[in-house]
DNA sequence: ATTACTTCTTAAGGTATCTTAACTTTTATT
DNA sequence: AATAAAAGTTAAGATACCTTAAGAAGTAAT
C-alpha cells in the first residue's frame, strides 16, 4: 500500500481540521500558513500540543491507529494551504512498502525524539527556562505567533508570560 | 541486518545502565524486575522519564539515533535481568530487514502515543489528577514502587504527593 | 475616521505546589 | 534483637504561577 496525499485543501484562519470525538483519517501537512494541535480541558482551558509550520505534518496518531475518537483538535492559525494524508495504514505497517515505512518510521521517530524532549522540559525547567527555551528552539515562531499561543504551548497563561517578559527585559532573575 | 540482542545482564538494584554523557549503544529489555530512566535537573532533582517493569523497552533513543551524548539515567530500582539490543541500526532504518522494521516502527509508534498522553496530562491535569490517573494506568506499579518515585513520575514532590492522599483518602475534593 | 476586536501589559489577591524540618513507620543490616 | 537505613507523614512558611479585572496599544472592520 503506498501513501496517499489525496488532496490540497485550503484553510482560512480558524478552520477546524480535527475535533474531539471524531476518528482521525488524514494527517496534514502544512504546504503554506500554520496549524496547531491542542486539547481543551475540563475548565474549557487550550492547551497546545504543537505548531506545525510549513512542510510540518500534524495529525492524531492515536486515532488514526487505533481508530479510537480523537481527544484533540487541529485547526489554522494562519491562513494556511495543506495536503491531506490518508492514515488508513496506520494500524498494520506491515502492509506498508518497505521505502515508505522507512520513512514513516523515521518520521514518526523524531517526533517521539521531540516529545521526549519536551515532557523533559516539562518536568524539570521552570516557566521562564521554558520560555527561553522556546524562544531559542522556534525564533521564527516567535515572532509570527501571538504570546497568547505560545504561553499555551509551554504551559502557562497569557498573563504569567508577560510577566515573565517583563522580567526578562530587565534583567531581573 | 537484524536486531542483535547481544546478551543478558543481571543488574543489582542501584546499578546504572546508561549515564548523562554516554552514547547510547543498547536499549534494554527488561526480563524480570524494573528498571526507569530519568534525568537530573539544573538543581539536583531527578525527575523520572518512564520505569520499565518486565517486558518493556527503555534506552535513549535520541542518544542512539544520532550518536550524541545522552541527557538520561538508566538505572535499575529493582534487581532485575535485562536483554541488551544493539542500537546500531537506529540511525538509519533502510539498512534493516522489513519484519523487525515492522515490529520497531510499531513499537516506537505505539511509545509516541504514550508520550503525547503524557504531555497532554502534564499540560491539562492537577498533580491530584495526575496521580489518581497514574493508579489507574499503572495499577500493578503502584503496589511496586516507593511512593518518592511515582511523586518523581507525575512531577511532584513527594511530601505533596503524601498531602494528596491524605485528602484523597479523607474525600476531600 | 470610528468602532470594534485582538493582543499585550499591569497589578492585587488567591491557590497549588514546594521547601525545610521533624517525626513515625517500615524495611534492611549487623 | 538491635541498629541503621529507607519510606512515608505532617506541618509551617515560602514561592511560582493563576485568576480576575482593568487599561493600553495595536489591528481589523464598518
Amino acid at each position: 500500500m503506498e501513501i496517499q496525499i489525496s488532496k490540497t485543501l485550503k484553510v482560512s484562519k480558524g478552520e477546524i481540521l480535527l475535533s474531539y470525538g471524531d476518528i482521525a483519517s488524514y494527517a496534514f501537512k502544512v504546504e503554506s500558513g500554520c496549524l496547531r494541535s491542542y486539547v481543551i480541558d475540563k475548565t474549557g482551558k487550550e492547551h497546545i500540543l504543537q505548531f506545525a509550520p510549513k512542510d510540518w505534518l500534524v495529525g492524531d496518531i492515536d486515532s488514526s491507529t487505533n481508530n479510537k475518537p480523537s481527544l484533540i483538535f487541529i485547526d489554522a492559525i494562519e491562513d494556511s494551504e495543506v495536503s491531506c494524508i490518508s492514515t488508513a495504514a496506520f494500524g498494520d505497517f506491515a502492509s506498508l512498502e518497505k521505502d515508505t515505512l522507512v520513512h514513516m518510521s523515521t518520521k514518526i521517530r523524531n517526533k517521539l525524539i521531540a516529545t521526549n524532549n519536551r515532557i523533559i522540559s516539562l518536568l524539570s525547567a521552570s516557566a521562564k527556562e521554558r520560555y527561553i527555551e522556546f524562544t531559542k528552539t522556534y525564533p521564527t515562531l516567535v515572532q509570527r505567533l501571538p504570546l497568547k499561543l505560545i504561553a499555551s504551548y509551554i504551559g502557562i497563561t497569557p498573563e504569567y508570560l508577560s510577566e515573565l517578559r517583563r522580567q526578562l527585559s530587565k534583567n531581573i532573575n
